[in-house]
RNA sequence: GGGCAAUUAGCUCAGUUGGUUAGAGCGUUACAUUGACAUUGUAAAGGUCACAGGUUCGAAUCCUGUAUUGCCCACCA
């Protein structure tokens, strides 16, 4: 077997194994090599990436969960399809293209290109974008089915996308309607209450009356919109103006016609707060749109005056203020006010803004026709909203059932879904941007029609507006798998086994896809959604261009490897909670992955010949020179293996993790290995190991072991589709391993441990007394009453490990110290080297503190309720500890008194 | 204003359903260095588990309140 090189290098490897990998064709699940077997199937649709630019450090969070799950899962045996993707991303693509083109100096893309040339343009960026993205997803290691590669663009989801608006509309859960929706001025388009962002800054609240003969003062932030109020609601059991409801004021404040202002009650509206009265704004805010539509189903209606426009300027109903800017428009108008004396005040305050996500400017709130998503009418046929649909697939499982029931991890995320879907107001889908899906309806005067294809006849044109990109995106899970059609995909993969996403698109893009689903095929997405948070910098800041924080994952992967990258991502990490990433983070990930390479290394260099036959997991039979080392990492071999898999199942990535590398460095290397190469003769068991830990490490860090693995046994024999460890025969269902007829099982741990405890004080006892490394010295371990069944193991172990000789039942003698370990006194002959003031000193401290933990135990154990209420095991223990410490405190005594005599 | 988290060693975090003298990694200190690995090894120091009550035989863990920090939602017109 050739000695492998001494530091794993990355590099080297990780392309030729990717290709190697995506050769074998086990990315796909039919190609598997039980394709046709029991396994079943598991599906993970990974969240397409935007192609607006390259992956960050997020998605290589992402790809590292995912692929972890896929290959775990694939080692189990599951058909695992992981299906890879990019989005179109419609505003945010056209949004940075636009401001690319800006800053090539096109002032306005969209009036100096017109629409072909633009969106040939985001064409290309998006197709550049997307070629690099694809690029990246293969360097993080990402075990896809290249085959089934889908695009939220393509003509396969566009079909989808046509499919499902027409049904929609027929079932009447789509509508063009006049409501009042969100405008970005600067990116001239609609835009869905989800994608607003809000921004604290300051503000100032005017308080003013309309005229002077108005009899209530008002207050607002925008003077400017006040040009388009209609009414004054008041609170209908204030007492200050109840007498008033039902009136109509006209006013004259400079608008084109003078203001015809109706007091009305509503009981939204706070008597406490600021005057009490609120002007009613119907064309330019939510809420008063609301009244705006309550008025008329309740046969009292008000007007709607809007009088700003899609510009964002003042419209020609803003009398002499059109054509105003918004901001020129409220100067001019507070201006007015103070002349005329009718403002009364002005107030500092803090006011959060919406604003557009993408374009950044504060969204205007216009009367529009849009097309809309209805999600409070019932669904033909269904007696239910898509409001409902939406609740019940996570509440209590779809349709009632169960099984159908979307789990999220954490739980928590469940209320926020909720108390978001409460809120959830008609979701506006259409958009004036020209990136992405266009509306499937077509007009031809008063006619309209609903369809991908124009009808038969001259004239038709189509709707200039497209999609909400979460509008396909809401497809993922089934347009990728060939919805509409009744594919055998759909059919085996969909409900999907597993989604991960951030916190931050669950309403944007979970909830869609709860909707989509449910709606189309009457299925629930998927079973389980992992909700992860996001990486910070290590001092807790978001990583962004803006902050210059930027890390770039390829850069990682080439400077530490692929396997520190996911490591480093992974580790630390808890469900929907944010972490951090910083250098040392990778450094010490990297280490790791050398570490196990060096482990993998020496073992192979022990192991006289490699057994290809104990791939398949079993045990070795027991030999003659099995000794407690043995029994006890076989032990924790198992312990690790139940742990790691547990934890997997439970998405504690980070947990698994942890536990695996505790083994294989504190456990595995730190103490089998260094006993291994003393006791030697381990082929079989070393063998063993070596196949159990490159299975369990795989998922985890998926380069390195499969580099390793092809060093052992060829590249015919991938590790990626070897089985997972599963409970080894030998091993009983509480873990413990009967492997070593000669030894108890329920002993190797405890005995273990006690020699651990007997190595590590004397080490301890050696460098307290500086004693050169390199010295040999005595010691002597005296042994009372057996210390276990095992005992001789220990000694043998004692005897061979490092630099001692052991005697057995022997007294302290001339100059030695002593010490207590592991439940033995040891006795260590230093040859003078000691200092007897110290010695007493360290003794002494050590008295100290047993005496002191020595009566809380014995307090705890004379409480009656205690004893009478607790259960059998927690007092035995508890008696042991006491007798130990007992014990401890009397041969302390002892040695002190030895010591001074 | 409503809601959700977090608060444990200098730093980053575990602590799996209440039961060791509360753990890990990094960092720190001392020592080591040709034998798998300096991307290393050995040993050590370091914590009133934010605070105050309560429940319990027993609380980092459960309950109530407070403080600080972060996030989400709503919004003040």
């Amino acid at each position: 077997m050739k000695e492998l090189p001494k530091s794993y290098e990355s590099a080297k490897y990780e392309e030729s194994i990717y290709q190697l990998w995506e050769k074998s064709g086990f990315f796909r699940p039919e190609g598997l090599p039980d394709a046709a077997g029991q396994g079943e199937p598991y599906a993970i649709m990974m969240p397409p990436p935007n192609v607006t630019g390259v992956l960050h450090l997020g998605h290589a969070l992402e790809n590292s969960l995912m692929d972890t799950m896929a290959r775990y899962q694939r080692m189990r045996g599951k058909h695992v399809l992981l299906l890879p993707g990019t989005d179109h991303a419609a505003v945010a693509t056209q949004a940075k293209v636009e401001k690319l083109l800006q800053a090539e100096g096109v002032k306005h893309p969209r009036e100096q290109l017109g629409r072909e040339k633009l969106l040939e343009r985001i064409r290309a960026y998006s197709e550049e974008s997307k070629a690099i993205i694809l690029q990246q997803i293969k360097k993080m290691g990402t075990s896809c089915d290249w085959s089934r590669l889908a695009y939220t663009f393509d003509e396969q989801r566009n079909q989808a996308v046509n499919e499902i608006f027409s049904r929609m509309y027929q079932d009447g859960l789509i509508y063009r309607g006049a409501r009042v929706v969100n405008w970005s001025v600067k990116g001239q388009s609609t835009c869905s209450d989800d994608e607003l962002v809000y921004v604290e800054r300051p503000a100032k609240l005017y308080y003013f009356k309309y005229s002077h003969d108005f009899p209530i003062t008002i207050a607002s932030t925008r003077p400017e919109t006040k040009l388009g109020d209609t009414a004054v609601a008041v609170n209908p059991t204030d007492e200050r103006y109840r007498h008033l409801i039902g009136k109509i004021f006209t006013v004259d404040v400079g608008a084109a016609e003078p203001l015809s202002l109706k007091i009305i009650g509503s009981s939204a509206v706070d008597p406490a707060f600021g005057t009490g009265a609120l002007g009613v704004t119907p064309a330019h805010s939510q809420v008063d749109f609301d009244v705006y539509e309550q008025q008329k189903a309740a046969n009292d209606p008000i007007g709607l005056v809007q009088v700003i426009g899609q510009d964002g300027n003042m419209t020609a109903a803003a009398g002499g203020y059109a054509g105003l800017t918004v901001v020129a428009a409220r100067e001019k108008f507070v201006a007015w006010l103070t002349d005329q004396g009718l403002l009364e005040k002005t107030e500092d305050i803090s006011q959060n803004v919406g604003t557009h996500e993408r374009f950044g400017d504060v969204a205007e709130a216009l009367p529009l026709t849009q097309w809309f998503v209805a999600v409070n009418k019932e669904i033909p046929g269904r007696g239910k909203t898509l409001k409902e649909l939406m609740r019940q697939a996570v509440e209590s499982g779809h349709n009632g059932d169960p099984a159908q029931k979307v789990r999220i991890t954490p739980e928590r995320f469940e209320k926020i879904y909720y108390h978001w879907i409460e809120h959830l107001r008609d979701w506006c889908i259409s958009r004036q941007i020209w990136w992405g899906h266009r509306i499937p309806v077509w007009y031809r005067g008063e006619e309209s029609y609903v369809g991908a294809e124009a009808p038969l006849g001259e004239g038709w044109a189509q709707d200039h507006d497209t999609l909400d990109t979460w509008f396909s995106s809401g497809l993922w899970t089934f347009s990728t798998l060939g919805w509409p059609a009744k594919t055998a995909d759909l059919k085996n993969f969909h409900p999907t086994s597993w989604m991960q996403m951030g916190h931050e698109i669950l309403f944007f893009w979970m909830a869609r896809m709860i909707l989509m689903s449910t709606y189309a095929l009457d299925q629930i997405p998927f079973k389980d959604v992992y909700i992860h948070g996001i990486l910070r910098d290590e001092l807790g800041k978001k990583f962004s261009k803006s902050s210059g924080n930027g890390v770039d994952p390829i850069e990682v992967i080439k400077q530490y490897g692929c396997d520190a990258l996911r490591w480093s991502v992974l580790s630390g990490i808890s469900p929907g909670n944010d972490s951090r990433f910083y250098d040392e983070k990778i450094e010490g990930a990297r280490n790791l992955v050398n570490k196990l390479w060096n482990i993998c290394r020496f073992m192979l260099l022990s192991i006289s010949n490699p057994d290809s036959k104990l791939r398949k997991g079993i045990l070795p039979a027991t030999n003659e020179a099995s000794g407690l080392a043995d029994a006890w990492i076989v032990h924790r071999l198992e312990r690790v293996r139940r742990d790691v898999t547990e934890n997997l199942e439970r998405f504690n990535f980070s947990y698994a993790g942890e536990r695996l590398r505790d083994f294989t460095w504190n456990e595995l290397a730190d103490w089998y290995l260094e006993i291994a190469k003393i006791e030697g003769g381990k082929d079989e068991l070393l063998n063993y190991i070596f196949n159990t830990l490159l299975k369990l490490w795989h998922p985890f860090m998926p380069f390195v072991t499969e580099a390793i693995w092809q060093e052992v046994y060829g590249q015919e024999n991938l590790l990626m589709v070897e089985q997972w460890p599963a409970m080894d025969p030998l091993i009983d269902e509480f873990g413990e391993a009967h492997y070593f007829e000669h030894l108890e099982p329920t002993m190797a741990e405890a005995d273990f441990a006690s020699f651990q405890e007997i190595v590590t004080a004397i080490r301890s006892a050696r460098a307290d007394n500086k004693v050169e490394p390199a010295k040999k010295i005595a010691v002597y371990v005296k042994e009372k009453t057996p210390l276990c069944k095992n005992n001789a193991a220990i000694l043998k172990a004692l005897a061979r490990i490092s630099d001692l000789t052991v005697a057995q039942d022997t007294q302290k003698p001339e100059g030695a110290i002593a010490l207590t370990a592991g439940g033995v006194e040891i006795f260590i002959d230093l040859a003078g080297a000691i200092d007897p003031e110290k010695e007493k000193a360290r003794l002494e401290k050590e008295l100290a503190e047993v005496a002191a933990y020595i009566p809380a135990l014995a307090a705890k154990l004379q409480n009656q309720d205690f004893v009478a209420r607790a259960p059998e095991k927690v007092i035995a223990g508890e008696k042991a500890k006491l007798a130990a410490a007992e014990e401890k405190q009397a041969k302390l005594k002892q040695q002190l008194i030895a010591l001074s005599a």
